[in-house]
DNA sequence: TTGAAAGCGCTAACAT
DNA sequence: ATGTTAGCGCTTTCAA
């Protein structure tokens, strides 16, 4: 049994009303009761019950998150930037880790409505468009796509521009003399980033003449593991015409192919280049350090945050799309060829 | 204005106690009732306020959890089996990172408290052991310690023997031959991992009759950028002694001692063996893969939730301490000399 | 088998 | 300036 606002009363000895305004600095109350109130207060240690505050105001201070696979390294970073911003700004954050599992997401996306959070982040690659456009009709809790996209929904987003990002890696490792490059990167599910990247891809090397031909595409998606295996593939079905340079569609799929590379005795840069993506941690701590395309993935959380409680406080229903600078980073992974 | 029990009792033409029956399975309900009941429900979508039955029932469903910093590869794989592991029983998590901020930690905690959640986990490196007493007697919610101690305080946990797997550790680096072993870890702040592993590796050498030179112990933290440091003062501080084997306290150091062995010229494992503790992802990914102490991340998460749920649901409040089993993984970066 | 009503802990409108 | 009261959305007695 514990200390409620009845308590504090009796113990100030006046009614709850004056103990609600003291507290919250509302309305009239008199030094003498505001004092009285405070100390009893103290003394028991009371502490306002967020529930009942919540179910009143219809306000939970709660904001929802979505994401694919907490403990990755690029989302865990976001995460944790997500954390510090809601935080610094008096959210708490309820998290859900689907790992592909749509069901999930679903049964969350629920969970999220029936416990009032405030507003939903939704960081993750493959999303359910039919699922998002079904659920922003059916609650008009405020929500931000961050780091992904959800075609055909009007929905605040904060991203990189994806598909430029991915144009400008091609054309990074085209100046850099390859011309028979690999792309290896997440899957295609919808419109999020893994089209957008592998678009990009695909028009950087047409434009230049060089288009990349099926057999350098694998998507399989951007884990480590995803990495070493496409690379595996490739060494095997391409051992004959192998490329000159591989483009990863995250860091943590770099890692995987240069292992796989190291593994199975080739070097690099020497034998393959190595573009990764995110610049996580960890692209920094492989030797050789690998190259990569920076993302702001802090200032991507924070943004993301700032966005959502902007729509939450505010009434008006206007859908921002921010879009944050990227540039490539350049390490140890790549080298210069004569083409 | 969203679909509360009233218009779907308004709807079906009961009651909304009989709504209420209905929907949850308990007493009597007419077959006719449930099914006016149901059909209604599903067609105006109806799905019960968590606010309202939290506040009533005095359970959320909701586990805190405050972590030391989620972005972290261990925590976050933590962090990720606490989520799985309190989805599958129906519980939702809400989150912390409290980054060394004991002031955040506090507030957080004060936060748990009035969410009503109904237990938390703690798991981090770093901890007030007075916050965390005067806490316990505070409020009743309970707690499980998750990877880390509270010394003075009954509180459940879930742990691998820091001690003896430190101990362990130094005993198999001495196997390997080498009796100038330098130990990097965390400090000893009250008496969570950081003092444990350091007492064992510090009776292990003295056992041994080598016990481990001041100059040769740093306890800074357990993140990669404190491993680089860390070894970059033992290269100054001691380049005319050098050790021949480095016991970092977690794969993060590990990982930046190596990097910084790299940086100043040295090989891995030829000049320095370096044996890492968590078997986390990046030990396995680099160059040489890092030998180190494996710790079952996974079941740590899914048994502090089991416990955590088993002590919410029964009544009785007492104390496991669980141990879980670790064991160490030989790979590249630790090889064998003469004495 | 069902409905009316109390109440979870709090805030806000209204009355004094 | 303060107290009384209604009610947020729900569950659960108690009475019918």
């Amino acid at each position: 049994m514990s200390i409620g606002i009845k308590e504090v009363a009796k113990e100030a000895g006046v009614s709850i009303a004056t103990v609600s305004r003291a507290l919250n600095n509302e309305g009239y109350v008199s030094e003498n009761s505001y004092k009285k109130v405070m100390a009893a207060a103290k003394k028991l240690n009371y502490e306002p019950n967020y529930l009942a505050q919540s179910l009143l105001k219809q306000k939970t201070n709660i904001i929802g998150v979505v994401v694919s696979d907490i403990s990755t390294s690029f989302f865990s970073k976001i995460l944790k930037s997500i954390e510090n911003c809601a935080s610094e700004k008096g959210y708490n954050i309820m998290i859900c880790s689907i790992e592909e599992d749509l069901e999930k997401e679903k049964k969350y996306l629920s969970v999220f409505k029936r416990m009032c959070v405030d507003g939903i982040i939704l960081t993750h690659e493959q999303t359910d468009t039919e699922l998002m456009i079904q659920l922003a009709a059916m609650s008009d809790i405020p929500m931000v796509a961050c780091s992904c996209r959800i075609e055909r929904l009007d929905c605040a987003s904060v991203n990189i521009d994806d598909y430029k990002a991915a144009y400008d890696a091609i054309s990074y490792l085209y100046r850099l003399g390859h011309r028979k490059i690999a792309y290896f990167g997440a899957g295609l599910h919808d419109y999020t980033v893994g089209r957008q990247r592998y678009e990009g891809v695909r028009d950087s090397t047409a434009d230049k003449n060089c288009p990349i031909p099926e057999k350098y595409v694998q998507l399989s998606g951007l884990k480590i593991e995803h990495g070493y295996k496409m690379m595996k593939n490739l060494l095997v079905s391409c051992k004959d015409d192998l490329p000159t340079a591989i483009f990863a569609g995250s860091d943590d799929v770099a890692v995987g192919v240069m292992n796989c590379a190291f593994d199975f005795g080739y070097r690099v840069p020497e034998d393959f280049s190595i573009l990764g993506f995110d610049n996580s941690e960890i692209s920094a701590c492989m030797r050789p350090s690998i190259s990569t395309v920076h993302q702001p993935i802090e200032e991507i959380g924070y943004v993301s945050v700032s966005l959502l409680v902007d729509l939450i406080q505010k009434e008006e229903r206007q859908y921002p799309e921010v879009v944050l600078p990227y540039k490539i980073v350049e390490r140890d992974s790549c080298m210069k060829i004569s083409p």
